[in-house]
DNA sequence: GCGGACTGCTTACCT
DNA sequence: ACAGGTAAGCAGTCCGCG
């Protein structure tokens, strides 16, 4: 539950490695096969890289999708020798369906469903319906294709079903139908057992999964830690530690980016309408390989600008060769990587060829969709996308990039900022842009190279976690990725997945209050600190704490509140819900034996330094990707977008945590240790023993099945009174400073340099002695700081004084009030900036009236330096309640001028 | 007409 | 489109005040 960790991916950047199959297991290459046949990427229109070899040699499988044309399940596969992708139709014959509650011979009387176009033949199955807890006989309703199951068209089988039948019999409750809201594609994956990620080969014909022999060691010995458990328990680690001991490919891949010429500075051209000129195109490969494409204009400089000795630059007369030079060298990589490809480049592409230059559907390897655009001959993944996941950005990168431009995760992640220029783009030199544009690319490609590759080491275990294709699982959430593996689950144990409406109606009501307005349950509890200077402080948390409840105490829409009468007594403290003694939910057994796979193998392995290079890699990134499905796998349930959707489970697992935490405190206060702090999952103690310690964690353990363990020690913590707020020296060094404004993203800088420069002496302080010599210079710090404001001596402009807040909505949506950023962004709006959500608006405060200006515009005379006091002490009252100081006493007031 | 108490909105953060 | 809890600042409203 901790956010903060040793563990997230973020590292210094590595210069990428050149290895073909990076195996954690070392696995024989896969040469013994015969190599497939080359295709060359011809000059010519066609586009056919579907290429259906035979046989094929072990291969990743990266990506599924519905051909629509011919009517099946389409699979794509990537060969690591050849780096190719290869397509393999299925063959199995395998049909779009849905479930429904009706026998064959009702739905035989509905015209609409036999008389369907897309109606294929109905067939009687057996199946296990989790929310009745009983087999049930139902109706499979087999279709042609998958919209006449679902699609948005009306007249589908999911609405004529019920619809139909109601009017027929005049029945108040309509049948049910399920899964007719999976995706086929996906439905395909589950029905086969596939794991996208994973090795398969094609032999005559057929898919077969490629078995990992040479891991069976490994496997053998993570099952060895696993002494007494369940034989369910024990197949499920199994199936997880296949998923994830698994090699792993190097990716052959290109980072694209485009320039596009347009008479407006301040907007962004409409994709759709793709008006401009491509002027300059830059792909830069895996390989290094980099490659320029610049369109000829008139009155555009060469420049003096030198580009890279072994980029290869092509100038272009027509724009028309441009993009067929460019879509020639995009078929030659399997991956395509792009940062917002899906709602700019690859659309405006796509819409320049088509609409402009006349080309055919199959001349260009894009293929438009709603909201993703996918490469025909590959695997597209929009770095946006993937960046813009909160799950990714806190908990795989510990929050180390704020906003989601290329040039500020660039920056955070790589340490390559974006080119700058003085200039617009327009009046750039053909040289200038072109290195601005391989820049971008060069960003693009290394956000999944650096670390040796771990972001593309990510994406590929959470498609195997999630059994859902590379394009998905970089676009989607982790609500998706977890149900999709639930779902997969549900199929695999020939269960009925439920609807997530069901669910609701059946165990949707909460029965706690929260203590904020508008939310449906109570959660964690938050321990008032005791303010002051604490020496000598022991951080306690419970590993994974939510994920142990959820394991221990068997919460899943299934075992809460159950059908059995006995069950009743079982109550989760605090609530009115009860716990299913007989029943084993699905979700507490996967979601149970994740956790301990990672707490048990992966977290030590993570550690392990004397593992080969790749491997200590491959076990960073595995317990990354575990952690971000562990952490939300609580708070899915809350959430009505996620396919399982059922509050109780949420509000008993954040129950049974307050019940866990708070028999935490009784235990040690009554070992007369002093709880100092506490939040969620984790006590702050004030100077405990190695025994008291010892003692705390053995009682966790045996009479709560919890795994206490000491997180960090402090040499000593400040708190004030405020919770979710404080400042810890490590033993050994180093600051934790949690939830104080002068670290917050919006303060502006010169407010948080001397927040920094206060951390850095606290950082020195030893011994309590060594509080009075610290005090001073701290009120040093603050007054000069003060009297630097007062004296108006910021720097030449007030850059330093600027708040930096995001504009969480567009500007119209700003009904009810209008806070200062969206005024700041209002008067941008106005002198012809573009504003959307989720730009960072940085402006100053001024004395003139609407009181703020944007920084862009402001100058040093306007601002109200009151204001700015009035922000300094108000970040350092946070730490000097505790240290017995005075704001206005450091600033000189006397304590009669505070009085007036 | 104005100021203080209050509520609600908004953002950033913690676990 | 994972959750709830907390801090802080500001916008807007209501009420009392001869």
């Amino acid at each position: 539950m901790t956010a903060q960790s040793q563990l997230d991916l973020f590292g210094i950047p590595e210069k990428q490695k050149k290895k073909p199959i990076v195996s954690p297991s070392p696995e024989k290459k896969p040469t013994e096969y015969p190599s497939p046949k080359k295709k060359a990427a011809s000059e010519t229109k066609t586009v056919d890289y579907h290429d259906f070899p035979e046989d094929l040699p072990p291969s990743y499988l990266v990506s599924v999708m519905y051909d629509g044309k011919k009517q099946l399940a389409s699979l794509k596969l990537y060969e690591p020798v050849s780096q190719k992708i290869y397509f393999w139709d299925d063959n199995t014959g395998h049909k779009p369906y849905c479930l429904t509650s009706l026998p064959i011979e009702e739905l035989e009387k509905l015209r609409r469903v036999t008389g369907h176009s897309g109606f294929d033949h109905f067939e009687t199955v057996e199946k296990f319906d989790p929310l009745l807890d009983k087999q049930v006989t139902v109706t499979k309703v087999v279709t042609k294709d998958p919209l006449a199951i679902g699609g948005r068209q009306s007249g589908c089988m999911r609405d004529i079903i019920p619809e139909d039948y109601q009017k027929l019999t005049g029945f108040e409750e309509p049948p049910k139908v399920w899964e007719s809201y999976i995706r086929y594609y996906q439905s395909y994956i589950y029905d086969n057992n596939l794991a996208p990620g994973m090795l398969y080969k094609i032999q005559k014909g057929n898919l077969v999964p490629v078995q990992q022999t040479a891991s069976k060691d490994t496997i053998e010995k993570i099952l060895s830690l696993f002494p007494d458990v369940e034989k369910e328990f024990l197949e499920s680690v199994e199936t997880w530690a296949r998923l994830l001991e698994s090699p792993v490919p190097d990716f052959r891949r290109v980072a694209l980016d485009i320039e596009v010429s347009s008479s407006i500075v301040t907007r962004v051209p409409d994709p759709q309408e793709a008006a401009h000129p491509v002027v300059c195109v830059a792909l830069f490969g895996s390989d290094r390989k980099k490659e320029i494409l610049i369109l000829k204009r008139d009155g555009i400089e060469n420049g003096d600008k030198k580009l890279p000795s072994d980029a290869i630059v092509t100038y272009f007369d027509s724009e028309k060769k441009l993009l067929q030079k460019l879509f020639e060298s995009l078929r030659d990589y399997p991956f395509v990587l792009t940062f917002n490809g899906d709602d700019f480049d690859l659309p405006y592409l796509y819409n320049r060829a088509r609409n402009h230059f006349s080309f055919e559907r199959n001349q260009i390897p894009i293929q438009v969709g709603r909201r993703v655009c996918r490469v025909s001959h590959g695997v597209h993944i929009d770095l946006y996308k993937f960046f813009f996941n909160r799950s990714i950005q806190i908990y795989a990168f510990g929050n180390k990039y704020r906003d989601i431009t290329l040039n500020a995760v660039g920056t955070a992640l790589l340490e390559l900022p974006k080119i700058e220029f003085e200039k617009p783009l327009s009046e750039l030199s053909y040289t200038e842009l072109a290195e601005y544009n391989l820049r971008d690319s060069e960003i693009t490609l290394d956000l999944t190279a650096f670390n040796d590759n771990v972001v593309m080491k990510l994406i590929l275990v959470l498609s195997r976690i999630a059994r859902m294709p590379l394009e998905d699982v970089s676009r989607q959430g982790v609500s998706r990725w977890i149900r999709n593996f639930l779902y997969h689950e549900h199929r695999q144990r020939n269960m009925l997945i439920p609807n997530s409406e069901d669910i609701l109606a059946l165990k949707g009501a909460t029965s706690t209050k929260a203590i904020i307005k508008g939310k449906k349950y109570k959660g964690a509890i938050v321990v008032d600190p005791v303010p002051g200077v604490h020496f000598d402080v022991a951080v306690m948390d419970f590993a994974s704490l939510y994920p142990s409840i959820i394991k221990v105490y068997n919460l899943g829409y299934q075992t809460l509140l159950c059908k059995h009468e006995e069950c009743k007594t079982n109550k989760v403290p605090e609530t009115s819900h009860w716990i299913c003694t007989k029943n084993k939910a699905l979700e507490s057994l996967l979601i149970g034996s994740l956790r301990d796979l990672r707490v048990k193998w992966y977290k030590p392995k993570s550690k392990d330094k004397t593992l080969p290079k790749d491997l200590q890699s491959w076990y960073t990134v595995i317990p990354s990707a575990l952690k971000v499905i562990l952490n939300a796998s609580y708070g899915v349930f809350g959430s009505p977008a996620f396919g399982l959707y059922c509050p109780p489970v949420a509000e008993a697992t954040a129950a049974i945590g307050r019940h866990v935490i708070t028999q935490t405190i009784e235990k040690a206060k009554s070992l007369g240790i002093e709880v100092l702090y506490g939040d969620t999952d984790s006590l702050f103690l004030k100077n405990p023993s190695p025994e008291q310690i010892e003692i705390m964690a053995e009682w966790s353990k045996t009479t709560m099945e919890m795994e206490l363990e000491v997180e960090k020690f402090y040499r000593y913590a400040v708190f004030s009174s405020r919770k979710k707020n404080y400042l810890g020296i490590l033993k050994g060094g180093g600051v934790d400073v949690k939830g104080m404004t002068g670290k917050k993203r919006h303060i502006p800088l010169y407010i948080k340099k001397a927040f920094y420069a206060l951390e850095e002496r606290l950082e020195q302080v030893q011994s309590p002695a060594d509080f009075d010599e610290a005090k001073k210079e701290i009120k040093k710090i603050i007054r000069d700081r003060y009297l630097r404001l007062k004296q108006r001596r910021w720097g030449d402009s007030p850059e330093e004084l600027a708040f930096h807040v995001v504009l969480g909505k567009p500007l119209k949506d700003y009904k009810k009030t209008t806070p200062q950023h969206v005024k700041a962004a209002l008067i941008l709006k106005k002198i012809g900036y573009e504003m959307k959500a989720g730009d960072l608006i940085s402006f100053v405060k001024v004395l003139k009236d609407p009181r703020v200006k944007p920084v862009q515009i402001a100058s040093n005379s306007e601002i109200d330096v009151d204001k700015y006091v009035a922000y300094l002490q108000s970040t350092f009252d946070q730490i000097l309640d505790a240290l017995g100081l005075d704001f206005e006493e450091i600033i000189g007031l006397t304590k009669l001028e505070r009085f007036m």
